[in-house]
DNA sequence: GAACATTAGTTTGTATACAAACTATAAATC
DNA sequence: GATTTATAGTTTGTATACAAACTAATGTTC
């Protein structure tokens, strides 16, 4: 007398924690040679791309939360992959910027996800999907964000 | 000279991540109707959908970690939400059955997929995207899954 | 049937995720 | 220029998420 869309297996969000659940359980051993996890992780590739930014800018840059954010540069501090600046124009802000140490990280890095690709069975997963995948998250993303900001 | 590959534009993780996130907190209000959380209400729709199971095949069918789910049926206890009961053929088995309050809380939840999906604008996520979404996360599910049991 | 291995479930420790309340500085308004 | 408002970031509290080590009951092997 179950509801049909109450069902699990209807569930477009289960689905979507799974997978996300799932990746991060599977980069866990890849980042282990890095020492830190997948958000720490997600944080240093926002700072490769884009170093020396605010806080503010670092949240934007990763979708993470602000509360969150200061508790995961505390830690990247703490291991000296980051350093934290005060701007002196305004007192406010900080700039966190990169250590050496995390310089060289990158370079250790930079074949994560070719590897964590590789591991998933390419019978099941395609090129033209995982496009296909990127776009309609796009779409969802936006959409999601929106609801959010109502 | 940051690798185009750790750009976090280039990352489906990352928009699983966002995804998965931010469905949960769009969830959260809706949810609050029923006083429970995103996965304890996963744990509720697997037991909707077939009651009377052990904490081993709830953990299957939510694929919810053992040690997450002890907690998780912990507070739907409290919340006299489920009720244990020990299999008295094998009395290392427990299984876990709705209560009445629980079963009521189905009438008030059946709205609720439908109601996330209409927060979200339509002209940027349609029926065929969902649909294509949920047929790609399928296969990649099932990848992470093959590769988590290596 | 004693010894060993397996299974079901719990506990513990650490890290995520985020709302909400907070502090300090800067900007805007009068 | 004092008052108000907005912004950047921190702290706190609660709930995930999961590995790893554990307990207790059941199965298996000799």
């Amino acid at each position: 007398m179950s509801y049909e869309q109450l069902k699990l297996d209807n569930q477009i969000c289960h689905r979507l924690y799974l997978a996300s659940n799932g990746l991060t359980r599977l980069y866990r051993p890849l980042l282990e040679a890095l020492g830190v996890t997948y958000p720490q992780y997600v944080v240093l590739m926002a700072l490769w791309e884009e170093d020396r930014i605010t806080m503010k800018d670092l949240s934007i840059k990763t979708s993470i939360d602000k509360g969150f954010l200061a508790s995961l540069v505390k830690y990247l501090d703490k291991e000296n992959l980051i350093e934290i600046l005060s701007d002196e124009q305004d007192k406010r802000k900080k700039i966190i910027k990169l250590t050496e140490k995390a310089k060289l990280l990158e370079e250790k890095a930079k074949d994560i996800p070719l590897k964590l690709i590789c591991s998933l069975d390419d019978d099941k997963i395609n090129i033209e999907q995982i496009e296909e995948l990127k776009k309609i998250l796009d779409n969802v993303n936006f959409a999601i964000n929106e609801a959010l900001s109502k």
